[in-house]
RNA sequence: GGGGACGUAGCUCAGUUGGGAGAGCACCGCUUUUGCAAGGCGGGGGUCGUCGGUUCGAGUCCGAUCGUCUCCA
């Protein structure tokens, strides 16, 4: 690197970018929002927020109402689709951030790109040197070449039109789709002496796709903008440096990851490539952990674990092979504290779980580490010099051991790694594992489209109360359809009623959907559950009598007993998250709940399972919460606000401007959408009726409130009292006693497995019993009540006394089974004399079969009383056998 | 969501077409040594994750279930 940068002006420092730009485009009337959460929870449709536009999805398909036309953002991104070039190329991240300027049905081209224009090029601004910057756009798109030629006196020479698989939305839509909104692309590109970067994208989003080519794209009545700058780009081009890891906010990452790992930073080494891909893959999993993603076995949890693994083992191929990646999140959380200062508060949290993590994959490779040098031995003795691919395959399949290693340790055995059948391996593994999953999620159809539009949703009134009269029926679907009417009694499938007010909680935050009735004129509506479907809730259920219509006035009634139970549970699941975190640490936090009439589930996260000791001091600390009986406060406020107070908020939700508070006394404070109880001591009774795991790192509780508590323990009560009835101790006894009985059992057991030695036959009685074959000695007999160890131990000291000899052993067992064995001497062995053999043939005459080993074998049979044709076949058998 | 692997003594693991449950370390006792490290001899300890099936017989085969690891999406 150049000792003085080149740059532009003043050095931009990336915080100030930021900053401008969020500030220039207020000045254009933009909404400034902040940036939505990195995993987004409530978008089924993607794993971790792409890009800026995201959280406006329902802003741009005109899905809901809007507050404002015009928004801009700083949006912290991850993407892995390109994760393979982090690190070796100049500007490709997982994590990013991306600024953007939204219009939806507002401005269009022509502001778009003359405010990038002026913000780029304007002194105020930015000031970068025009004749340093070009445009693209798409082939066809004359207005925009219009304003980029006419307006901003771009000269043409460095306006480029490009074809639709790079300037278009989505990438080549016309003619390959899919349908649904889309649109022409124009790219602002910077050149300087490290060539050129793109780091603006508009996307003019004016067509909808209708079926292929041609004619197949319609001009949208609504007309949006959707821009995105590379921060990280931008801040390079600004600074004048060759690569956006050198910016100020990135440069002393990668420095700090040369530190930990004990090198010294060198940008054209192989390992200045790694020390960028460790200083990149930290920031991201610092980030999706600090939202409670975790590393674990699927979706995003799985990307996080993949770049934990990744850059572990950079670390371990420079020569660590102690957890060190750990010791970076402090120095993330410095570098990117002015925009996102929360980040400082988990530190701890964050670097213990990477800690984690880091140990567990070191321990995997450590556990491959022998397997692999089987793997070399034996391909050493054959002979093989190249690693075959399926082997690495599948011990990175099956163990996760790296190939990367793998090839690293071939080496050191001069032997080479085949790459190709590797790929040829993998390939074949995601093939068989992928499985048929539509995510057509964004552009599916929805019945409810139209009253989107037209309304705000349905207010709820359920907090105050049960029942409420005079509400209006604004919506009903009936086979994925909207209809003006319904009178279809007890059909088969469920229709779905939406009212402008109810009191029916539809499921949502884990809580479930209430119960009940909705009543009019002639009509009853039985409501099976409840469900939320953007801002409305959706009453689903069955017409039991009459007929439904769009505008009747109705009564909507929530069966009482069961929400009451709901209540309980979900006041009960405050209390015992705050006790979690109290008895287990702050990380013990939620990771998802189930909220149901007395019954609740929750999900948190810890290392381990609870030990008996710990479930009972958290169920005495929600008990004891109970017994003070503190009244159950709402509130509602800025979501700044509650932030600040310190209320327990979950990442990935939605929050709205505005929250709801839920406070318990001075202890439990969470943002809380749910119905609650008056006052904690209506939950009565709270038990803890299973611990468990649902993957690795959370665990699960479930528990139990209310008259549903007392059922629980009146039952174990009810089996308690049997069991000291039979053992005829008091209660407090009963486990000692059962301790002693089992001791007791297992002496027994022992003892008759020692049993009587000789089954009642003594060695010496078998041998004079010994019929001669022409030298060889044949013994047969029935030894009653002797067991298998019995029968072996008598042929045992047969043979050492007496060889040559055979002999064959019966005992009659319980259920008219037999047990056959028989046993020969060496020498008969190698004779070719075969137990085997010998003893299946006799086992057939008491209907069984047998095996074992040439010296000694054993057959059971089901017919006891057949055991002397048995013996006598024996002795015809081995007579044949000796003859030969 | 789909694929693969594992669950055997306190720990790490072996157990080869189904037929006597093992090794190393750890533990206990004796012995050797001035003492320790260590050595020698002996010993205790396992419902082979759980349940069901096939079989005369299952750690071993099949199914379910629980737990752990791992890859892919």
């Amino acid at each position: 690197m150049n000792a003085e940068n080149r740059h532009y002006g003043e050095i931009m420092k990336t915080n100030e970018l930021r900053e401008k730009y969020l500030a220039f485009f207020e000045t254009k009337g933009c909404v400034r929002r902040p940036s939505d959460v990195l995993v987004p929870r409530w978008d089924p449709s993607v794993l971790f927020t792409p890009a800026g536009m995201n959280q406006f999805k329902d802003h741009f398909l005109g899905r809901c109402k809007l507050d404002f036309t015009r928004a801009t953002t700083c949006q912290k991104c991850l993407r892995t689709g390109d994760i393979d070039n982090v690190g070796r190329t100049a500007y490709h991240h997982t994590f990013f951030e991306m600024l953007g300027n939204f219009s939806f049905g507002d401005y269009f081209k022509r502001e778009a790109i003359t405010w990038a224009w002026e913000f780029l090029t304007d002194k105020k601004w930015l000031g970068l040197p025009p004749e340093q910057l070009s445009a693209t756009i798409y082939l066809d798109d004359d207005e925009a070449a219009e304003i980029w030629l006419k307006q901003v006196k771009l000269p043409p020479e460095r306006l480029q039109r490009i074809g639709e698989d790079e300037n278009f939305w989505p990438a080549s839509a016309p003619s390959q789709g899919p349908d649904g909104v889309c649109g022409p692309c124009s790219e602002i590109y910077f050149h300087s002496e490290f060539g050129e970067v793109e780091i603006w994208n508009l996307v003019f989003t004016q067509f909808n796709r209708v079926g292929d080519p041609p004619d197949n794209l319609r001009p949208l009545p609504s007309k949006n903008i959707d821009t995105g700058m590379g921060l990280e780009r931008t801040a390079a081009v600004l600074q004048g440096v060759e690569t956006n890891y050198h910016i100020d906010i990135l440069r002393p990452l990668v420095e700090a990851a040369g530190d930990v790992c004990g090198r010294k930073y060198d940008p054209a080494s192989e390992d200045g490539r790694r020390l960028r891909r460790i200083a990149d893959h930290v920031r991201a999993c610092t980030f999706a952990i600090h939202e409670n993603v975790y590393p674990g076995p699927n979706k995003e949890k799985y990307v996080i674990k993949r770049l934990l693994r990744r850059a572990v083992l950079d670390g371990r191929q420079m020569g660590l092979d102690r957890p060190f990646l750990h010791k970076l999140v402090g120095k993330v959380a410095e570098m990117m504290a002015e925009p996102y200062p929360e980040l400082g508060g988990t530190i701890e949290r964050v670097a213990q779980v990477i800690e984690g993590e880091e140990a567990n994959f070191l321990g995997t490779i450590d556990a491959g580490l022998d397997k692999i040098e089987k793997v070399f031995a034996a391909m050493k003795r054959d002979r093989r010099g190249m690693v075959p691919g399926a082997e690495a395959a599948e011990m990175y399949q099956t163990y996760g051991f790296p190939p990367e290693l793998f090839e690293t340790m071939a080496a050191e055995h001069n032997l080479a790694f085949d790459w190709d059948g590797y790929r040829k391996a993998m390939e074949q593994h995601g093939k068989v594992s992928q499985n048929l999953e539509v995510a057509a999620e964004l552009f599916k159809h929805d019945p409810l489209a139209s009253l989107k539009k037209a309304l705000h949703g349905s207010r709820f009134v359920g907090y105050e109360s049960m029942e409420v009269a005079g509400a209006k029926v604004v919506g009903i679907v009936a086979a994925g359809q909207l209809c003006d009417k319904a009178d279809e009694v007890d059909h088969e499938h469920s229709i779905q009623v939406i009212l402008d007010q109810t009191p029916f909680y539809g499921e949502m935050g884990g809580q479930v959907g209430d119960q009940g009735e909705i009543v009019g004129k002639g009509f009853r509506f039985e409501v099976t559950d409840s469900q939320v479907d953007g801002a409305f809730t959706v009453h689903v259920g069955h017409l039991r009598e009459g007929q439904i219509r769009l505008d009747d006035v109705v009564t909507a009634r929530v069966t009482q007993p069961r929400r009451q139970g709901i209540r309980r549970a979900h006041s009960a699941t405050h209390l015992l998250h705050h006790a979690l975190r109290t008895h287990l640490g702050q990380h013990a936090e939620q990771q998802g709940s189930k909220v149901d009439d007395d019954i609740l589930r929750f999900d948190f996260t810890n290392p381990k399972g609870l030990s008996r000791d710990e479930l009972t001091a958290i169920e005495n600390e929600v008990n004891a919460k109970i017994l003070r009986a503190e009244p159950v406060v709402f509130e509602n406020m800025p979501l700044a606000d509650a932030r600040k107070a310190g209320a327990t908020m979950l990442f990935g939700e939605k929050y709205p401007d505005v929250v709801r508070v839920v406070s318990m006394g001075e202890y439990s404070k969470e943002l809380c959408g749910g119905t609650h109880l008056d006052n904690t001591g209506q939950i009565g009774l709270f038990k803890i009726v299973g611990e468990e795991s649902v993957a690795a790192g959370t665990r699960r509780i479930t528990a139990l409130t209310g008259m549903a508590a007392l059922e629980h323990v009146h039952q174990a009560e009810t089996a308690l009292a049997k069991i000291t009835g039979l053992l005829r101790v008091p209660v407090q006894e009963a486990p000692d006693r059962i301790e002693a009985l089992m001791k007791e059992v297992r002496q027994f057991k022992k003892q008759a497995a020692a049993g009587p030695k000789s089954g009642g036959v003594s060695v010496d009685e078998l041998l004079s019993s010994a019929v001669d074959l022409s030298g060889t000695k044949l013994i047969l007999a029935d030894v009653p009540d002797a067991t298998a160890d019995t029968l072996r131990q008598l042929i045992d000291q047969i043979r050492r006394k007496a060889a040559p000899v055979a002999v064959m052993l019966g005992a009659r067992q319980e259920e008219g089974k037999v047990m056959l064995m028989a046993g020969v001497s060496r020498d008969l062995v190698e004779q070719g004399v075969d137990s085997v053999q010998w003893v299946r043939a006799a086992a057939k005459l008491v209907q069984g079969g047998g095996g074992g080993r040439p010296d000694l074998a054993q057959a059971g049979g089901k017919n006891a009383d057949k055991l002397p044709d048995a013996l006598k076949k024996a002795r015809s058998e081995i007579e044949a056998m000796l003859k030969k």
